[in-house]
DNA sequence: GTGACTTTGTGCATGCGTTCACATGAACCT
DNA sequence: AGGTTCATGTGAACGCATGCACAAAGTCAC
């Protein structure tokens, strides 16, 4: 499930101040879910706690750990070293939690052999040797959008099968291939919706009022010169 | 929904091929959702569009920009200059899509005055007087996750009521406020589990061996020397 | 104008996730 | 040793999103 790392998160803090066991309640508050929940969540994974006492941090994390495949780490390899990607090379919660920044590639010959990170930056085209040397690992797409596609098509031949993208575009990847999309536009449109129903503002200052069209009940702008329909 | 700005941007991409119309199917296939689904997303949204013909890219595109509230530009203030910030600060996606970066805040005075991506760092007292100059606004938490709480409250307490956190926190605030999550280390441990099911090393090499609880018929690791159970 | 075709909009059924509520079981106190 | 208390684990109901399949509606050709 998805929600397993966000109780691993949470056990961790738990863990930080030294607590020895956690009741469901405790620890869904923690984590910002329904205790129900969380209980079934650790039920359907095979781990159980103590009745009348709760669950035992260490046990619990450890276990949760090992589902999620953290016992080991695993090689992450970043394309397309631009802001985004520099600043995932940067970002030292990747290695804290399981994972391991092994190489850093990009298109452009002209970035080949910069340092970030400690890291060199590889030519893409090394792309199918790192991953033979590295077995199973993530790719992360940091590129622009039009480029990300091709990408996607490269690390799949590659051997690739766990893709995380960053650049707004919808992948098309082989059904064995897990795509998980961070879309930084996209949360903040959706924050965007929410704030303007928040605010209710049934007509922008700059935009025109809204007209009832009789055959529906549905709203239907004006179009305010936008070259409305015919 | 969440699904709109997807939309959106498919719409665009047929807008830069100066394509007129788009029939859900081509639309669908673009944004990676079933056809049904799209046109109910559609309807619901109260737009439509012209049956045996399909939807005018030009029209559903400016009224889904309008129902998200993008007709407008959003002020981002974005909070916490590392990394992260930087690279968020210096992303061309934002302004592209609706969205202005108006203000970047940080905790530390060393950092005030400092110019990233064409704005001066300002110092995080100075967050309630930005946020009452720009109005209803989006509060970005780009900071560690120590500080991420406190961020939010001092957001909260400036008007704030749409944040994006990437700081891998859970956040208590108000109901009246909306927060979306952005976490790294989530994602990737989500995409490590599935890559873990699919290369079916029952037993990670380093890993003791699975044992059967035989009370529940429960897999339970059996600790190597783990402190196991008692 | 009529017919055939295309595509939208939507009722309906299915499946999944969430939540309540309760029984099961373990520890602790007397 | 027995009863009490506490928290887990789970059965069952609810609600919601998804997807199929079809009718309504509009266009194009003749």
């Amino acid at each position: 499930m998805a929600r397993l790392p966000v109780y691993l998160r949470a056990l961790g803090t738990f863990a930080d101040r030294n607590v020895a066991t956690v009741s469901s309640e405790e620890l869904a508050g923690a984590a910002g879910v329904n205790s129900a929940k969380l209980r079934k969540d650790l039920s359907y994974l095979g781990s159980y706690g103590t009745r009348g006492v709760g669950y035992e941090v260490a046990y619990l994390r450890y276990q949760i750990s090992r589902q999620i495949g953290l016992t080991q780490d695993w090689p992450v390899l970043i394309v397309g070293i631009g802001n985004l990607g520099q600043a995932l090379a940067n970002y030292g919660g990747f290695v804290s939690r399981g994972f391991r920044v092994v190489a850093l590639l990009d298109a452009d010959p002209a970035r080949a052999g910069e340092v970030v990170a400690g890291l060199a930056v590889r030519p893409f085209a090394d792309l199918s040797a790192v991953a033979a040397e590295h077995g199973p690992c993530i790719g992360v797409i940091a590129t622009p959008a039009s480029a990300a596609q091709q990408v996607a098509g490269a690390l799949v031949a590659a051997g690739v099968r766990s893709i995380l993208n960053f650049a707004p575009a919808v992948l098309a990847v082989p059904d064995s291939v897990d795509v998980r999309k961070v879309d930084l536009s996209i949360e903040l449109q959706i924050l965007a919706y929410h704030e303007q129903r928040k605010t209710a503002r049934f007509v922008a200052l700059d935009g025109p009022d809204d007209v009832r069209d009789p055959r529906f009940g549905a709203e239907v702008p004006a179009g305010a010169g936008f070259g409305g329909r015919p």
